[in-house]
DNA sequence: AAATAGGCTAGTGTATGCAATCTGGCTGCA
DNA sequence: TGCAGCCAGATTGCATACACTAGCCTATTT
């Protein structure tokens, strides 16, 4: 995949603060896997694209590397994170506690907007799923990642909230590196499963539900440990 | 406190990543509470006490800020974090959650190396403890929250561990606004208990431990929330 | 022919200059 | 006296210029 396949971005209007434009523009691109794990971001390019100067580019560039979706090299570059089978499963095991943590306290603060808003989603992501093409499945993967952070912000900490906009994204690099069926795995129609259990109040069942869904979208993985895994980490991270 | 406060820090030798330096530095200064919430961090200030230009200065702020140490006003400047008692509360209740997930963990993974490097920081913490000064106050501080970081290092998720220093850090930071008997609280031997827990193999009881210790630690702040909380808030953050 | 040394180029790291913005005080007017 | 508006100094945001490093290519030597 080239840089230039995100060139179909266009920058949020929000004229100030454009390091943060690229960045979430950059960030949009990792997860919705037009940027492929591996791929270069040169500052140079990357201004040209967005038409800034390599100052503004850095900071951006910084703020992924903070995130974890991008991995700095100094002197080298910056490149789209490639997560080692092993990043993958703490990536994951880390969901699986704060998750556990952010449903329970979600389940206590639910209101009837929430509710509303979660089945509108819940809507968006079956239209989704039921629409062909890469742009379907791109929205699809973000729409899926978006519930998560939904059910992050009902919780009301923004620590975790934070936490889990991390999270998500590079769950969504580890899916694109080591997924097998691609998103559908975020399929079982899962998040609609805790979404009830959360109106019903049942906080364990709520929790159950999502560690089951984590676990299903890790099944979805291949994370065996070949060689190929240290070759991988040496050829790029 | 004025920002030459910290004149006292030698900058890490290590030549490359001066901006990494700079920013260790500042968070030492940060955490030990040399440098005040709300005190200005002015860019060309700091760029002449480690002589380094405006640019790598700008960088190692942008990472306080990302850690929530430093926050940064646009067209203003950076000022060191203000936390509000809310965002304190939230910082504790993350703290149990992951807490309690990397105590389960560390307990799993828990070497006899580990135990004699735990021993030794307690006998470093209980020397400090022991000492006057406010130089081993500064020391009994960063080693207090050292064990927690030491024991999110034994569970062995790089991700817990990342979020854990931030959430530490900040800690210090609300006890520095809030707390009551300063760092002492930390003191209840707690640490040592949850040592002992964790080395009888006792998870359950080493959670509930670290649960009672972050309790110790958040009941020993005040946290009430007058028409101050908008005053503040109002005024800095 | 293979290996190594040396320079060449692309790209990053840092410093600096300039424009834009904010702060604080001053002046003029009501 | 109080307030609004404006000007000056200071500070940040951004772009650009220069310095340095890494990786590649070539040429020379064994």
């Amino acid at each position: 995949m080239t840089l230039s396949a995100k060139s179909a971005l266009t920058m949020d209007a929000n004229q100030e603060d454009r390091a943060k434009a690229i960045r979430d523009a950059l960030r949009d691109a990792i997860v919705d896997r037009r940027l492929a794990p591996g791929t270069k971001l040169s500052e140079a390019e990357v201004g040209t694209l967005f038409d800034v100067s390599r100052t503004v580019v850095r900071y951006a560039l910084q703020m992924l590397a903070f995130e974890g979706l991008v991995h700095s090299e100094r002197n080298r570059g910056a490149f789209v994170s490639n997560p080692t089978p092993e990043d993958a499963r703490q990536v994951f095991a880390s969901r699986r506690l704060i998750e556990a943590g952010i449903v329970a306290e979600a389940a206590r603060r639910l209101t009837k907007a929430d509710v509303e808003a979660f089945r509108r989603h819940l809507e968006e992501e079956d239209r989704y799923k039921a629409s062909r093409g890469p742009d379907a499945r791109r929205a699809e993967i973000k729409a899926s990642g978006d519930f998560h952070i939904m059910l992050a912000r009902v919780a009301g900490n923004a620590v975790l909230e934070k936490f889990m906009d991390e999270l998500v994204a590079r769950s969504s690099l580890v899916i694109a590196l080591y997924g097998r069926s691609g998103v559908s795995s975020c399929g079982h129609d899962d998040h609609a499963l805790i979404l009830e259990a959360l109106q019903s109040g049942d906080v364990e069942r709520a929790t159950e539900m999502m560690l089951h869904h984590i676990g299903h979208i890790e099944a979805d993985l291949d994370l065996r440990t070949g060689e190929s895994l240290t070759l991988r980490e040496a050829l790029n991270l």
